[in-house]
DNA sequence: TCCATGATTCAAAGATACATGAAATATCGA
DNA sequence: TCGATATTTCATGTATCTTTGAATCATGGA
């Protein structure tokens, strides 16, 4: 992962309106939530939340698709993991040996 | 690690500036650097790094300690141990018996 | 086709963030 | 104390972000 890749992610989820949304999408699981039903669950305005997502789906981490009238979206879970390593293997000491324990068991 | 912080810390992380600043402390490892040695490795005006270390040190990603003139900045690295426990706890899948690898072996 | 539902886009306003020159503060040595 | 070095703070202008009401677009059913 690069750094600018890296960077877009994080000041993605460095919104707690965004983090909130994206924890909901994580726990929802590889399944995904429909737009309006997040909404209702994470208590944002059909507009706001729609801008929030447009900033997590352009970082990586989120994914969309149509499904009948509504729009589903789903955590990126190996884009997580790749931002993950690369805070592990450039923002840690002495992590060399640790991206395969992350990256191997870890999530996707 | 609270919600609050989580934001705090990824929104810090979340400039490519400051992720550069940051990446170089982690670098230079618990002995840390002064800002001056700092802001010329990394191209930044004095005061343009000023700002950017003091957003890094309200996150509570980096520290500093006056040495004399100058005044010396290190990572944080259990701050940053427990933002990627956060991660991996809140944000990926599967989760549960990942932590104790990271946060046991990983870095502090 | 017409309507209802689900979601996004647009425009505008207010709030924050960013970078920078100039000034101020802190420390040390002469 | 005076000057030099190291860093921060302040003030400013500019840019970006965030939210929200209103309008628009997309889909499916009657």
């Amino acid at each position: 992962m690069e750094i600018k890749s890296a960077a877009a992610s994080l000041t993605a989820l460095g919104h707690e309106g965004r983090l909130v949304v994206y924890r909901r999408l994580v726990r929802a699981g590889p399944a995904g939530l429909a737009a309006g039903v997040l909404a209702r669950e994470v208590g944002l305005a059909p507009n706001t939340l729609s801008a929030s997502l447009k900033v997590l789906v352009h970082a990586g981490l989120v994914t969309s698709r149509r499904d009948g009238r509504s729009v589903v979206y789903a955590a990126a879970f190996d884009h997580m993991a790749t931002l993950i390593a690369y805070l592990v293997e450039n923002c840690c000491l002495e992590a060399i040996a640790l991206p395969s324990c992350i990256v191997a068991e870890g999530m996707s």
